[in-house]
DNA sequence: GACAAAACAGGACAACCGGTCTGTTTTAGA
DNA sequence: TCTAAAACAGACCGGTTGTCCTGTTTTGTC
């Protein structure tokens, strides 16, 4: 436990540099890789402070309290994955739906490849936070309405594409959101990734025909293994 | 904060009723309240010492651990919340169908009423406490299979009488399971009900069709507005 | 009533946490 | 070069946390 290995070459005591952008950015790989591991509450800021090479003055002076610490990672780390692994690729997609399901194929795929689920960022600390502090609630609900407006949005692209006539765009974005937020709930709860193709293809399949239970690929069910993270 | 009221009647300093189980039930009323208002890690022992008017000496004797208190709380509290507000509703209404759109609409109604989420139980915790411990995560890791598990034999019994045929059951409960856990996530942080409800009505139409946007009912959009817990 | 075990009381404690404080070094600007 | 602010170092402190420990009281059993 502990640091493993101290960030900051301490060799030549006499000498230092100042870098606050570099040990901001420290502070904040450090913390948002703590707060997913391990949680908010969790992580103490002596560990954090170990594990980034930082001392407390240097931390207390870029942000003076843990919460602005928690602060600054949800809205510069959080809302930045939620942005690049869901926004984008949505909005960059041909369709809403093929977004969608590139979104869960690309994190199963992920998951399965490092053999450990951590979870959402964006749920993990909604969870923890949100009944905790006004302000951290209402940081998390905002990428939460963000990420559900951007599906919304792709909806209504296609719709004036001609397409996805009958969907309801803020109701749809609402179940996407809602299924991979609680399939990743169950999935870092089970430790299987598996889950998340189940829920991908209840969802495709229109919530109602799955196609042949016999024939088809059979269902996939690999129970990860641990592997350290921290 | 602290004790509002304190429950153990101490007029008489002489004279002790040993009541273990009346005691017992007492801590893990208000570990299973604080666990949810405030999640396991900001939840004091004292403070639920206060709480529940219970000294640090009969605490320990009952529950030797923090740890062992959650997981009582877990296996003994959350376990029957599961199964009383998802679990036995399912099995007992008409159709899977039918049984999960009455849950949906009990608890959105429950939220509205009571002016406030807290979210699920199950999913506080499980966000909280599966990758601190093993012994947490698989309990909590088997109270999600129950639910699902229910969920698919609702299912298979309705195929038994000729519906869903089209439907996978493992993968329709696991749709259904991670809806109504990301809903309440979101639900949790926005601190609106209503997306349990937008959830629902794209869940039945197949995550399509919403009907018309015209003429049908508005959505609501109703922010609920706080209202102290615990 | 004797007695052992369970039930409970209440204090003690060591570790830890987050925040503060003072002092030193670096850096940018005039 | 002089200077002030920013950047950083490191010790310090009050409060809290979970746990343990020693007693005392109650309760079931013979």
């Amino acid at each position: 436990m502990s640091a493993e290995i101290t960030a900051r070459s301490k060799i030549r005591p006499g000498k230092r540099t100042n870098d606050p952008e570099g040990l901001r950015k420290r502070v904040l790989d450090v913390a948002e890789a703590s707060f997913q591991a391990r949680g908010y509450n969790a992580s103490s800021l002596g560990d954090l402070m170990a594990a980034a090479g930082v001392t407390g003055g240097a931390l207390h002076h870029h942000f003076p309290t843990k919460k602005a610490l928690a602060l600054a990672v949800i809205e510069g780390r959080v809302a930045a994955a939620v942005e690049a692994t869901w926004i984008a690729p949505v909005l960059a997609a041909g369709s809403a739906r093929e977004g969608i399901r590139s979104v869960f194929e690309a994190v199963a795929t992920e998951l399965e490849q490092q053999g450990f689920v951590r979870g959402c960022p964006l749920n993990n600390l909604a969870h923890e936070l949100s009944l905790v502090d006004p302000d951290f609630r209402a940081a998390l609900a905002g990428i939460f309405s963000a990420w559900r407006e951007a599906i919304a949005d792709k909806i209504r692209a296609d719709q004036q594409a001609g397409r996805e006539q009958d969907t309801d765009p803020q109701r749809f974005a609402a179940l996407a959101v809602a299924t991979y937020s609680g399939a990743m709930s169950m999935a870092k709860t089970t430790q299987d990734s598996g889950v998340l193709r189940d829920c991908l293809n209840a969802l495709e399949h229109g919530a109602a025909s799955a196609s042949s239970s016999k024939g088809g690929a059979k269902r996939r069910r690999r129970v990860l293994i641990g592997q350290r993270s921290f």
